[in-house]
DNA sequence: CTTAAATGATACCATTTGGTATCTCGATAA
DNA sequence: TTATCGAGATACCAAATGGTATCATTTAAG
């Protein structure tokens, strides 16, 4: 659980949170804000905003008595870098098809 | 659990599928291969590739009694396509950014 | 045909996960 | 100061998850 990838990839795997990613995207929220897009209780969300945190897709600061969470930029870095491993994959694989045929063309 | 994006959102979420992946990345291989490398049974690694298949990031053909696995782009382009929306988001953070400099130098 | 190898299927277990209820803490408004 | 409201913390529950062990099925090889 010490992987930070792993952290972000576990966040992104529940869709209560990534409905929650999506209303951040709007704009910033208290926990009480974004609990009332929900049919589930305050603590549920808070637990939700928690993993989003950990997970680094969000960022939260306290103002006075309440908590304004805010999208984070650093986890979905996290989660883009690690996919693009695989685009080089798939590049990979449409220049072995070139490849091969070109070799038909022989 | 209909969800397309849910079930490949669901198969990322683990760090031996995440493996796997990148294994399936160098070339296709059956489910005995995929397991020589990795300290679980056999049983278990079919699990994983299972829910890799759910999500459509991995395919299975079968040839004679073996089974070979190999990638799907299906599942990454839902991955993407979903994270897609982001890089708008962050788009506009930069144009707002651009906007309230522009505002200050007035 | 018989046997062994690769996979499929099922039952079971421990842990994690998503959720509620409840209590406490801390800041703010009266 | 005091009452109150937003948030933190904890205990608890049901369901999902990652894993094993075991047995059945199919196919290739002698």
């Amino acid at each position: 659980m010490t992987d930070h990838a792993q952290r972000s990839f576990r966040a992104l795997a529940d869709p209560t949170r990534r409905d929650i990613l999506r209303l951040l995207s709007q704009h910033e929220m208290t926990i009480a804000e974004v609990a009332e897009n929900f049919q589930m209780t305050r603590a549920a969300v808070k637990k939700h905003l928690s993993i989003l945190q950990d997970g680094e897709l969000i960022s939260m600061r306290a103002i006075g008595r309440t908590k304004v969470n805010a999208l984070n930029p650093d986890g979905m870095k996290r989660i883009n870098d690690w996919l693009s491993y695989f685009d080089t994959f798939w590049d990979d694989k449409l220049a072995d098809l070139k490849t091969s045929i070109e070799k038909d063309m022989q």
